[in-house]
DNA sequence: ATCGCAACGTAC
DNA sequence: GACGTACGTTGCGATC
């Protein structure tokens, strides 16, 4: 049998430690430290993780005088009384460890430190082994062949050495380095003039606090006095430090053997605490959740629409599973809605199931419902719905409320992805079904109309109830923070227009992708033969693994980055080396720009193109972007190639149709003139003003020239310069990109902002009223909580600080350009024009317009992208027509 | 087989 | 180390 394993915590160790070590903030929503309380979680979890110990105690400090302080009254006396926020914390703490089965042992008289080692003996003197949880320095006289000590704060586990390596000196000579040293926490007094290093020193040379004062003629000077006049002192601290392993215990070691814990107690704790992490593992709990509630399945249209008359006027929360492997038309997406008008209950329309949906006519049946905008409706996620439902024909109206929008707006930066599962946990405080204990995953893999109604129809019912039970939660946070009239109000209705974006889609013309991939992937090879050719070997170009042996080790060539891992070979490195003459660089390069090209453009927008219509579809994420842009996914068409000649070749693959152009508008240098707006600098506004191009002047102002003085290269640095300032750039990193010394690059931005003075007081002003808020914001609103503002790490907090200065400058551009995505198609409405929306690159938008339309579309695009949001400055936009996206840009 | 991370590169 | 916002691809080691 194997050797009995017996775990011994130091629960006032972990008191301090827990609660010293995770910030206090860390609470629950109503306000509760847990910080404390959740190291002890956490430590249960980590102890737990591997093979259960046999044996488990809890030993606290037992309140009252000790031994200890009838020997030496000072002994302790200093320790300043518990902080407010930790005490509140200690009945959970109580409660938790009660919850897990594990007895609690305090000893009248006595400290958790001599129960422990008093256990500890007993222990191993019955052959077993212990583990004492602390990193308490006392306790590790402990530590010996069958006594380890865990810190479970670190994950650091102590056996003789560790402790040697650690404080100097071996485990039995712990008590006499305390000794020698005392505690200034614990009050002992130890030998003045006596430090780490001597002590260590003199316990290797003697071996013991004894073995010193046996051998005190040896030793000289102040060392020697001091030992000399503070005997009395140190053997008082020596007989302090020891720990008393024969003190009376209640318990055996026999009491301690470790049961089950309560399921049902630990869930309930760990929801009460809003430990979602810890709630999440118990699988039971999870089939447990999707079972409650009272949820219909209906198995009639005459059943649904029963269920549809009985909703009634509050809002009533909807939730689709689709199939999103299969989402063409006219049904094949749908597999179901589950629809909840009060938490718990909830009703289930199979239009898919394996032993038959009920179709179309159900769906009809709920379209009376969508499509009424009287009838109050909520979502996670409405966009997916509305673009659904349209692509068969069906409105989705009435929309009130949208769970992940408010997530977003709530905090953009919390709760990531704001998937439904993590914003339930946040406002529910509890886990939510997840969709693989429905369809399965990996192999298994079922579509959501292949999994029987009554399981599908559970699960979807179970998440439509949370939603509907967490809108009033979320819409609550984003009326304190006067969020719902100015961006609510906006998302929701922008949501309409992403989602008739991405039916829209864009053309492309795969016969010209294709050629352009061949064309690509020709040239590529032979870039790679000659890599292969320089390399003397063949080997895979693309991992940089093989790259940088061959170019560091195999031929030698010299190192000018390192990454975390190994040496770096990015462009930076390989125009460094082609400039000193190295071919295979040059090689490489053009090999790297290839592949990008064909593994991230020509191929995949090949393969995005749906098949019949050459569309590309991509998905406008709108709770993606933390400073409120729209993010483009699935493919990614924000990064499409633009400036080499080989990107214009791609963009020449987007099209417009027969009879159509495409018309591209794009914003001139609109965060530097919402820099200028918020700033209100007046040589920033005036330069604006008279229309003079802003990164000449910038360049005039830091040269000290003219503005017609200004050279090309002179404008390059002014427009680096310009951008350095929204980005919170340093003298470092903007030395690096303009190629100049360090020093050079500060005298550019201090005489910048010389020049610019309202700018620097904008940033600093920002800067401090986002510390003093926790937040920054843009013009509309739009709110960032900035939690590094607050951290000790300097670094994080110049972090923060960039951030509260850049999310008002980026996100108000994006809530500028959201603010025209919603007014432009609504004139093209009012006219019944068809021009379509089709991409949105931050500051570009792009549209397809009939031949007839461009002349209209291009005079209402232009006066609404610079004229319906008027700033101090100017808006300027230029549009481009063309037949394909390069030449319209 | 699947996942997560590192390195790299692309856009605004 | 020192530049804000992002996504996608490949390779590779860890994990199931």
């Amino acid at each position: 049998m194997a050797t009995e394993r017996v775990v011994l915590v130091d629960g006032t160790w972990l008191i301090f430690r827990a609660y010293y070590a995770i910030p206090t903030n860390f609470r629950t929503a109503s306000g509760l430290p847990t910080n404390a309380i959740y190291g002890f979680a956490n430590m249960f979890r980590k102890l737990m993780s591997g093979k259960a110990p046999d044996y488990l105690a809890m030993v606290f400090d037992a309140p009252g005088k000790t031994f200890r302080d009838v020997k030496f009254p000072a002994y302790k006396a200093q320790r300043p009384g518990m902080d407010d926020d930790l005490a509140v914390q200690l009945p959970w703490i109580d409660k938790l460890v009660t919850a897990h089965n594990v007895p609690i042992i305090r000893v009248k008289g006595y400290e958790a430190d001599d129960v422990i080692g008093t256990l500890a003996r007993q222990a191993e003197e019955d052959g077993m082994e212990v583990v004492v949880v602390t990193a308490d320095k006392d306790l590790a006289q402990l530590v010996g062949d069958n006594v380890r000590m865990m810190d479970t704060m670190r994950d650091v586990v102590y056996d003789a050495e560790l402790v040697r390596k650690k404080w100097g000196v071996p485990p039995h000579q712990i008590r006499d380095y305390l000794a020698l040293l005392g505690d200034k926490v614990d009050n002992i007094p130890g030998v003045t003039g006596i430090g780490q290093k001597g002590a260590a020193g003199l316990l290797e040379k003697y071996g013991s606090l004894q073995g010193i004062y046996d051998n005190i003629e040896d030793l000289k000077g102040k060392q020697r006095a001091s030992l000399e006049d503070q005997k009395e002192q140190a053997m008082l601290s020596l007989e302090l430090a020891t720990i008393d392993r024969y003190a009376p215990l209640p318990v055996a070691i026999e009491d301690l053997r470790t049961r089950m814990p309560e399921p049902e107690a630990l869930n309930a704790l760990y929801t009460e605490l809003e430990f979602y992490s810890l709630l999440a593992r118990d699988p039971r709990e999870q089939k447990k959740a999707i079972k409650a509630g009272e949820y219909t399945i209906c198995a009639s249209v005459a059943e649904v629409e029963t269920e549809v008359a009985a909703l009634g006027g509050e809002p009533a929360a909807v939730y689709p599973l689709f199939n999103y492997a299969d989402m063409a038309p006219p049904a094949g997406g749908l597999a179901g809605f589950a629809v909840a008008s009060a938490p718990g209950t909830a009703f289930y329309v199979p239009l898919m199931a394996p032993e038959g949906g009920l179709g179309r006519e159900a769906l009809d049946a709920l379209a009376l419902w969508f499509e009424d905008p009287e009838r109050p409706k909520i979502a996670h996620c409405a966009k997916d719905i509305i673009r659904e439902l349209q692509r068969l024909g069906i409105a989705f109206d009435g929309i009130v409320g949208d769970t992940q929008l408010g997530s977003f707006l709530v905090d953009p930066t919390k709760n990531i992805p704001h998937d439904l599962g993590r914003v339930a946990k946040e406002y529910l405080h509890r886990a939510t079904a997840k969709s693989t204990a429905v369809t399965g995953s990996g192999q298994k893999l079922k579509k959501f109309s292949e999994v029987e109604a009554q399981k599908a129809g559970e699960y979807a019912c179970h998440l439509a109830s949370a939603v509907v039970e967490m809108w009033p939660l979320i819409h609550e946070q984003l009326v304190a923070g006067e969020q719902v009239d100015q961006l609510l109000e906006r998302e929701i209705p922008l949501s309409y227009e992403i989602a008739q974006m991405e039916l829209n889609g864009i053309l492309v013309d795969p016969v010209d992708l294709d050629r352009l991939g061949v064309e690509f992937r020709g040239r590529l090879e032979e870039y790679e033969q000659g890599i292969h050719r320089l390399a003397g070997r063949e080997f895979n170009i693309a991992s940089t693994k093989q790259l940088s042996e061959v170019l560091f080790e195999e031929m030698g060539l010299p190192v000018i980055k390192k990454t975390k891992t190994g040496y770096s070979t990015n462009a930076e490195v390989l125009e460094k080396l082609s400039a000193q003459g190295h071919e295979i660089a040059d090689l490489l390069l053009e090999q790297r720009k290839l592949a990008k090209l064909i593994n991230t453009y020509t191929d995949v927008l090949s393969a995005a193109a749906w098949p019949e219509t050459n569309r590309v579809h991509a998905t406008l994420q709108q709770t993606t972007g933390a400073t409120g842009r729209l993010i483009s996914t699935d493919p990614d068409l924000q990064r499409t190639p633009v400036n080499t000649p080989e990107g214009q070749r791609i963009r020449q693959c987007f099209i417009a149709p027969p009879g159509h152009k495409l018309i591209s508008a794009d914003w001139s240098q609109i965060e530097l003139r919402l820099l200028a707006h918020v700033t209100a600098d007046p040589k920033l506004v005036e330069a604006f003003a008279t229309g003079i191009d802003v990164h000449k002047k910038t360049a005039a102002e830091i040269f000290g020239t003219g503005v017609d003085e200004v050279t090309g290269d002179m404008r390059k640095v002014g427009k680096l310069v310009n951008f350095a300032t929204i980005y919170g750039q340093g003298a470092t990193a903007l030395g690096q990109t303009l190629g100049i010394p360090r020093k050079q690059a500060k005298a550019y931005i201090d005489q910048y902002f010389a020049a610019y003075a309202h700018v620097r007081a904008w940033l600093d002003q920002t800067i401090a009223n986002s510390r003093e808020s926790g937040y920054t914001h843009t013009l509309l609103g739009r709110r960032r909580m900035i939690p590094e503002l607050y951290s000790k790490n300097p670094m994080t907090r110049g972090y923060g600080e960039r951030v509260a200065a850049n999310t008002p400058i980026q996100g108000g551009a994006a809530d500028i350009c959201k603010l025209v995505m919603l007014e432009i198609p609504r004139r093209f409405r009012e006219r019944k024009m068809t021009t379509k929306m089709c991409l949105q690159i931050h500051d570009e938008l792009v549209f397809e317009a009939p031949e007839g339309e461009v002349a209209a579309a291009c005079e209402i695009i232009r006066d609404a992208m610079e004229n319906l949001v008027p700033l101090e400055v100017p808006l300027v936009v230029d549009i481009g027509v063309g037949n394909n996206w390069d030449e319209a840009h």
